[in-house]
DNA sequence: GGTTAATATGAGTTGCGACTCATGTTCTCA
DNA sequence: TGAGAACATGAGTCGCAACTCATATTAACC
């Protein structure tokens, strides 16, 4: 890992980049446990030049989780800035269980709040844009004032991991969410 | 497997139980990848036994399930006959996600609602008891007459995964089962 | 107690997947 | 354009865990 000495080199960027995009599908079709191997074969490169740029398998995992974080962090973001109070969090926590349901990697993500990777801290700018959502919406009066985001962190991973390992279909997800939101109104 | 040929030998009938038992407590402590070898060590047999009774590892993780199956929907068939009728589906749901949190094999199972294992079928017992406690339970009018018993698995599910992954403690437990359960609520 | 079929043993086989490294290739910058 | 550093390659190593089998024990029935 040269960590930021000099820039890489235009082809090691380019490997990276392959290698880091075919990474994040392998593992949201297959789960972790997929091999680093496939993810080198999908990738067009030999398995030494995913190694190069992720020591690790842990390390890959972690850059996968990191990107996938951002990007809902910047959709939570988003809604906060624009959407409906009343509605944004059901909204983000709704197409949330939808991803979950096909990529094993949000899941992986979301239960990490608790334990399991050691990037609690990771996740803590998408909990607190999570928060930002719970707050308007408890303002907008559309969830119970004593409803504290822990909880609601922990409502959004159960039901993300159970959307995965169940296989619920659109149908059973939109009615289970529909009692864990009523469960959440004033 | 000499399924049902001639009665066991005495040993052999003491080894199956022995390994049965401590197979349990290790799934139940370090999840199904602990490795067959921890098994036998702590059963105190060679490791050509623990085969001899169960040729595959998927299998003795099968006749745990069957086990601890069996023993869940007992105690929920005798609270749908003694148990209060508003509450106790609510108990046996708090009380199932609780164990969750320390027995890794209980959550296997409740995924095994939808996919995974191939024990669809012996889950239904203990889903049909969960439809009499919800039955009784709507008719005391203490859950909504529109909930059914997909979603009561789906959120059964959901909440012990997240309890085991997410590490809850019984705090959080409570707090977010309290959310879960006035959703199911009129 | 002797016979034997059932059972137990545990060193060995097999397969897989993470990770390494000697060698070959390609970018980069003067 | 040529030297050299950065990078890519992929066959090989290593460790682990499921599973096998020839051999040794033991329960069960006479």
């Amino acid at each position: 890992m040269p960590d930021d000495s000099r820039p890489l080199r235009a082809d090691a960027r380019r490997n990276r980049a392959r290698i880091l995009a075919v990474a994040e599908a392998v593992f949201a079709e297959k789960g972790p446990s997929a091999s680093t191997e496939e993810v080198a074969e999908r990738a067009g490169v030999a398995i030494g030049t995913v190694f190069r740029h992720f020591p690790t398998k842990h390390e890959l995992l972690q850059a996968i989780m990191k990107d996938v974080l951002a990007r809902l962090t910047e959709q939570a973001t988003a809604l906060a800035a624009d959407g409906d109070p009343g509605t944004a969090l059901f909204a983000f926590f709704a197409d949330l269980v939808a991803q979950a349901a096909e990529k094993k990697t949000v899941v992986e993500l979301l239960s990490a709040t608790g334990a399991g990777l050691s990037m609690a801290d990771a996740v803590r700018p998408l909990r607190q844009q999570i928060a930002a959502l719970l707050d308007r919406a408890q303002q907008a009066g559309a969830v119970r004032a004593n409803v504290r985001i822990d909880e609601v962190m922990a409502l959004l991973a159960a039901t993300c991991q159970g959307a995965l390992q169940g296989g619920w279909d659109s149908d059973l997800r939109e009615r289970t969410l529909t009692i864990v939101f009523t469960g959440l109104r004033a």
